[in-house]
DNA sequence: GCGCTATTGTCGTCTGCCCGACATTGTGGC
DNA sequence: GCCACAATGTCGGGCAGACGACAATAGCGC
């Protein structure tokens, strides 16, 4: 709550304001990727940065027996992609694919750093939204260390139904990215058999419910009560 | 000239260099610490920032039973800490204690964001610092996701002596930092136990040796072996 | 609708490492 | 130098969750 009164007086630091959007459209070229796609890979140089307009996109990397681990999170629309590798010298360590029919604005890593230098305030902008994924990134490092699956699993529900979920009729949280058991078992650090398993028990308990791929948060606050530290 | 450039551009992103670490003096206010003393503590309010003249700093988080889980690592002098916080509105999330004797300069969040505004060139160079740091974030969580206990040791120390060592007549690294088990264990998410056999295991294949509680690095390259993924 | 592949469901087995317990050694403070 | 407490060494039991295997569905292209 006061989480949500803080971004209302500062801005969501990790989403763009429309001004700003229209910045980054001016220096940029608006492309379009199907669902499924791979938009950069790891060992490719980073000489771009992506501002999603529309659709989500996951940022993940590849383990040396080929499961996918989400490092980062899902980014939404109106969020840039692709900022931490270009700023810092050198290639991608990771992938971005799309989860959904995505269109992007790409811009350049020279256009990019041309207009942070006349635009300070959107340098600040972009080095406020680096500190906040910062400390999501802490923040994960710390639940990997000190909670069980189950409480990662109940967070990551939370959390996503939070930033990319529609409330239904009944103001009760879906989430349409359509993610399959696997994928989720790639964001929390776990194995595809254990999120099933959970999920049935969580459906059991009347915490959500699944149509299709699709997941509705019956019950957030019996949900968080399995966020054990 | 050429020389700021190629810091600006190839520079080590996570030290500044001596005029960006001038501009902060100017600002701030230098102050001392013994070892063992606590800089910052989650719950406070984040107004200001740090620049480290001497010594280093550990970031951790506090889990419910009392454990240190180091969430960053550790800050070696010509580094800043409490930026991300600081950046981000609101109050502090971690930790920052000394494991040596310190000696900091302090500046206020405004001053800070003044100077920032004035030396677009350290605005951008605070914003590579924090994309560098992303990176290691989302690097750990691949790491605390796939490897193993044992893989993840392995990096630490190569790590660490690479960052904070003192090479020996031999060129071998010494890590002078006085890390007890339990420090280690916080930092790559295991118990003070696993660490002991873990060392005790390296000891034996002659990859590291132990005086009193400074770690020398005798085989970084067979160390790394042990680092399977 | 049909068929094929991707995804989900469910079950044992297995194991890395946590956790408690305790002895031993080290070390900083006086 | 001595003492008290902190840190290390070592062991076994226990368990969360990985892993493999396979059946049952679902979803999607045609």
């Amino acid at each position: 709550m006061a989480e949500a009164q803080k971004d209302l007086l500062d801005g969501n630091p990790l989403v763009l304001d429309s001004q700003e959007k229209e910045l980054i459209r001016r220096i940029g070229v608006t492309v379009n990727y199907p669902k499924g796609q791979i938009i950069f890979s790891a060992e490719e140089v980073a000489d771009r940065v992506y501002l999603i307009e529309k659709g989500w996109v996951r940022i993940y990397r590849l383990s040396s027996d080929g499961r996918e681990v989400t490092v980062g999170s899902i980014r939404n629309p109106g969020e840039m992609m692709g900022l931490a590798e270009t700023l810092y010298h050198g290639k991608r360590t990771c992938f971005a694919g799309t989860i959904s029919d995505v269109t992007l604005v790409v811009v350049t890593k020279k256009d990019f750093l041309d207009v942070l230098t006349d635009e300070h305030y959107l340098a600040l902008k972009v080095t406020r939204l680096l500190a906040a994924r910062m400390r999501e990134a802490e923040a994960m490092v710390h639940e990997l260390v000190c909670w069980q699956v189950p409480s990662r699993l109940a967070l990551l529900l939370l959390k996503i139904s939070e930033r990319c979920g529609i409330p239904d009729e009944k103001g009760r949280m879906k989430i349409k990215l359509r993610l399959t058991h696997e994928d989720i078992a790639g964001m929390i650090g776990t194995t595809r058999q254990t999120v099933t398993s959970l999920l049935n028990a969580f459906k059991r308990e009347k915490l959500v419910e699944c149509q299709g791929r699709e997941i509705k948060i019956l019950d957030p606050k019996k949900l968080a009560s399995w966020i054990v530290d």
